[in-house]
RNA sequence: GGCCCCGUAGCGCAGUUGGUUAGCGCGCCGCCCUGUCACGGCGGAGGCCGCGGGUUCGAGUCCCGUCGGGGUCGCCA
């Protein structure tokens, strides 16, 4: 090694010592006889003091360099009580300069902002930054704690193929080009879905992987064409067993950033979540549920509110927002594709404003504050129509009072299993959003097409309110992982092709070696799978699941620091087979 | 794909109702400085104001288009 020492865990025990420290110049402070270096690595920072002018001038910011002298307390007065190494300095007797470096395109500075771009397209210096270092550290941890609960469990780490054949899964598919078979390609992996049902016909009973998965979708503030979760499968369980698992899972993660979690999680059916809280993963950090007003307005005279829906929520506070405040919700609703979000201001004196108040009977106004339950003062926003997309916009609102009025306590975790999630629903878009339950017959399975129904019997006679064994699990309002107990009958599995509008010959196109596998003796199992980006991100506390990627993307799906992706040469086209003209036999796909 | 916001020096930003020489901080380069720790002092370099078109006597500023970035809705089993 080139280095003796770490040169963060230098202390006073260290005086005396002779050492080789290696790293980078974080700042330099030149006095001209004396010069102070701030030695960067792995472990943290040790200052060195250099006495030679000519040696110190020459040094730069960033500099690789290994520096050899005597560990010493500093002189009376001159400790850096922040930091760990602060007591000490390293007179420095020789200075090597590992490898120079070029004037940076940003400084690697904490105290200084740099955008997300440029700090992308130099991402290994972004990386040298104490902040985007330690997330990367931080996930590191993340996966060994996880592999460490999962393996004390009996579970197989597997790995599965990244090149894969394309099933009609719900998100686009990334294409790669095979070769040898022009005109047919390999897709990436959505997820290791089927693969991991098959590694439990195979009898491995307990997997699990860091999966790699692809989509090609667009861009969200969220999203990365390639993300990682954490994939697992049991065999031979039931939910229960699935659940305790993952949260025993999650306990070993946040105890890694010293928060003990209290096993078991909370649950709440997807029902009684989307009711109450107009969202299927609601965030329990505040309160503010939905009320549901349809039957308080059955009567009403207000024609908007003649609906199948009418709900509220409370805005605590909310009646004194000036006029340009309250048009601005409009605005925030229209946005969200709504018509407006109606509202009544409780005043103080208990009278009710804002333009709705008087389109309602007298009775109506009477009882309103005591249905809603709002105080005087409070705002109310209303909305009503369709069930689904009504709900939604009422928690959209809950969540938008919950950050503007700062009710969301920050520092809290909460954790929630929502369970019995729908099994299908209808395949129609406007059909949904109206809520009407027509027999077209068009359905989609909720959560994927292999998910268990909970009543083998009755699924396929009102599917539109079947259950499923289908649960998620919520941190703060947001989904970070989910799974569900799948279908291991064939029989079972044809049935739910067929309601999902799937023949025979097109289940077994699509499916075929899966459903093939189940003829085998398939075990019962069931599985789930963690975000993981959006874990590590929640536990590095950081908004964006960029900061805890080692090279993420950007918009659009570019890489700013390798600029892919790129233009091939006509040679790896021709070689590549992407202009092949399928023949008759594989040009089937729809 | 819809909508909103942003593109000005290496980085972060300012730039008035359109007005002639486009600023500030950090960084960079040079000189100085023996106890600093986001050291300090003096001096200097560095700009196709994203790109293209238009309006105007005159455009960083106004208009249209386009590219890039961010956000949001759609989409993402």
């Amino acid at each position: 090694m080139i280095r003796t020492h770490d040169a963060g865990t230098l202390t006073a025990a260290d005086a005396g010592q002779t050492v080789t420290l290696a790293g980078w110049v974080a700042r330099r402070r030149d006095h001209g006889g004396v010069a102070f270096l701030d030695l960067r690595e792995a472990s943290g920072v040790a200052q060195v003091v250099v006495r030679d002018e000519a040696v110190a001038h020459s040094l730069r910011n960033e500099y690789c360099i290994a520096v050899t002298g005597a560990v010493q307390r500093r002189p009376e007065g001159n400790a850096n009580p922040n930091l760990p190494s602060g007591e000490i300095e390293v007179i420095a007797e020789r200075v090597e300069v590992l490898s120079a470096a070029a004037p940076l395109p940003f400084p690697i500075d904490e105290h200084l902002d740099v955008g997300e771009e440029a700090r992308l397209r130099h991402r290994y210096l972004d990386l040298r930054r104490t902040g985007p270092n330690q997330a990367l550290r931080l996930r590191s941890k993340v996966n060994k704690a996880a592999r460490d609960v999962l393996d004390g469990h009996g579970f197989v780490e597997v790995e599965t193929p990244t090149l894969t054949r394309s099933t009609p899964e719900g998100a686009r598919d990334f294409l790669v080009p095979a070769r040898l078979q022009p005109g047919s390609w390999y897709a990436l992996p959505q997820s290791p879905q089927l693969f991991k049902q098959l590694l439990m016909v195979a009898g491995m009973e307990r997997y699990f992987q860091i999966a790699r998965c692809y989509r090609d979708e667009d861009f969200r503030a969220d999203r990365q064409p390639e993300f990682t979760q954490l994939d697992i499968e049991m065999s031979f369980v039931d939910q229960d067993d699935v659940l305790a698992v993952s949260e025993e899972v999650l306990v070993a993660l946040w105890s890694l950033i010293g928060v003990r979690l209290e096993t078991p999680f909370p649950r709440m059916t997807y029902a009684e979540a989307m009711a109450r809280f107009g969202s299927d993963k609601p965030d329990l950090r505040m309160g503010l549920e939905l009320v549901d007003c349809t039957d308080y307005f059955s009567d009403t005279p207000f024609r908007v509110f003649q609906a199948p829906y009418v709900g509220a929520v409370v805005m605590p506070g909310g009646a004194s927002q000036p006029r340009k405040q309250l048009d601005a919700w409009q605005e925030w609703a229209k946005q969200r594709g709504a018509r407006g979000l109606a509202y009544v201001l409780f005043q103080e004196d208990g009278e009710l404003g804002g333009p709705v108040a008087k389109n309602l009977s007298e009775e109506e106004r009477a009882g309103l504050a005591a249905h809603i339950g709002a105080e005087p003062g409070d705002c109310a926003f209303f909305a009503a129509g369709p069930t689904k997309s009504s709900r939604a916009l009422l928690g959209a609102a809950r969540l938008e009072i919950g950050r503007r009025g700062g009710l969301i306590d920050e520092d809290a975790w909460s954790f929630l299993w929502v369970v019995d999630a729908p099994l299908f629903e209808p395949a129609d878009e406007a059909t949904a959003a109206g809520d009407v339950a027509v027999g077209s017959g068009a359905w989609t399975a909720v959560h994927h097409a292999f998910t268990s129904p909970q009543d083998l019997d009755t699924f396929d006679q009102d599917p539109g309110n079947a259950l499923a064994w289908a649960y998620d699990i919520v941190c703060n309002g947001n989904e970070i992982g989910g799974g569900s107990i799948r279908i291991h009958r064939e029989d079972i599995q044809k049935r739910v092709f067929a309601i999902m509008g799937l023949d025979e010959a097109e289940a077994t196109e699509k499916f075929g070696f899966l459903l093939e596998a189940f003829k085998y003796g398939a075990p019962p199992h069931g599985g789930l799978a963690f975000g993981w980006d959006r874990i590590v991100a929640l536990l590095a506390r950081t908004d964006s699941i960029r900061d805890v990627i080692a090279f993420p993307k950007s918009g659009g799906g570019f890489d700013p620091l390798t600029a892919a992706p790129a233009p091939i040469t006509p040679e790896q086209r021709k070689e590549a087979g992407v202009d092949a003209v399928p023949g008759k036999e594989t040009a089937t796909e729809a």
